[in-house]
DNA sequence: CGCATTTGACCTGCGC
DNA sequence: GCGCAGGTCAAATGCG
């Protein structure tokens, strides 16, 4: 169903490279330099043409990452229910549990949607090990990357959910505290998450989700912050990227200690990251990604700089 | 008055 | 066994 939209507003996206470089994406695996060669040289004749299609690009991609952002939330909702009926199959019930038991040392994975190309790691959690680990529940751990404005001090961040805050410790690495939350909208949901501000940039919020909800959100999306899987984010640049859809209108400044965001260089990283967190979900057209990315790196940056001034 | 948040105390796992 | 650090509880507090 989703694939359907998906691939429609995919399709807008796809449109202008596909007219401007005709590549055979289904038969270069790994030769994506080959027919950047050719961008680069159809670039030339048509450089007009090449910025205004990337300007139409760059709104299909902001629009693109809101319906991925969408996408995840539905995907983990999805897991989640697979979960729930896998274990109801394998272990019937385990409700008798002391609720003082809280060992949560599961296996720590990311967000399974952007991970690679391993997309259907839904069988991640295999009952064999439940003789094993009795007092291990089934928790899933995943971690995301929240910009936020620095007027959120409260580590509040609106996903959908509603949180009531039950502790809040200092660790030792990180200045500044760490937020734990437990989800409140369901009256036993075992959702908690952990929200702690990045050592690095205060303006930037890691949110650590733990479980999985026994329900579903209140509306389907609220997000006051767009969220970006830990994964995605570290494997896409090598080095930390965040959105910064978010940003407020009244401050406009830049923490000058993030060494990933540098002003100008904002609009082609956002571009750069939206393409790999697009192109990495679907992990269909890896040519496509690899292109992309090539000719943003290349042209856009110079492109965005020149309208800039 | 009922609710959520705050915040220090308490618990537990882990390394030495 | 002890100390540390992370995680949770719950009494106190604030707020609508
Ligand atoms: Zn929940």
């Amino acid at each position: 169903m989703e694939s359907t939209w998906l691939k429609n507003s995919l399709d807008l996206n796809l449109n202008p490279f596909h007219h401007v470089v005709e590549v055979p994406k289904r038969e270069l695996e790994g030769d994506s330099v080959n027919f950047v060669g050719k961008l680069v040289v159809k670039e030339k004749d048509g450089h007009n043409v090449m910025a205004e299609e990337l300007n139409r690009i760059s709104s299909e991609n902001r629009k693109l990452t809101e319906m991925l952002t969408i996408m995840c939330e539905n995907y983990n909702a999805l897991r989640s229910e697979l979960m729930e009926l896998k274990n109801k199959n394998s272990e019937n019930e385990l409700v008798s549990l002391t609720p003082r038991k809280r060992k949560a040392d599961s296996e720590v994975y990311n967000n399974g949607l952007i991970n690679g190309s391993n997309v259907n790691e839904c069988s991640s959690s295999d009952e064999e090990y439940s003789y094993k680990l009795p007092k291990e529940i089934k928790s899933k751990i995943s971690t995301f990357y929240v910009q936020t404005d620095s007027s959120d001090k409260t580590l509040l961040v609106k996903d959908g959910y509603q949180w009531r805050k039950y502790g809040q410790k200092v660790t030792r690495d990180n200045p500044s505290p760490r937020a734990y939350f437990k989800c409140s909208l369901a009256p036993m949901c075992p959702v908690k998450k952990k929200v702690q501000r990045s050592a690095e940039d205060p303006s930037l919020l890691v949110v650590t989700y733990e479980g999985e909800h026994c329900h579903s959100q209140t509306s389907p999306i609220q997000h006051g912050s767009l969220m970006l899987p830990i994964s995605a984010a570290m494997g896409s640049l090598g080095s930390t990227v965040t959105l910064d859809l978010v940003r407020p209108a009244g401050s406009t400044e830049r923490p000058k200690m993030a060494p990933v965001q540098q002003g100008a260089e904002q609009a082609p990283v956002l571009q750069q990251f939206l393409v790999q967190q697009m192109a990495s979900s679907l992990t269909r057209d890896p040519n496509f990604t690899a292109a992309l990315a090539a000719a943003i790196s290349g042209r856009i940056f110079d492109n965005t700089r020149a309208e800039k001034g």
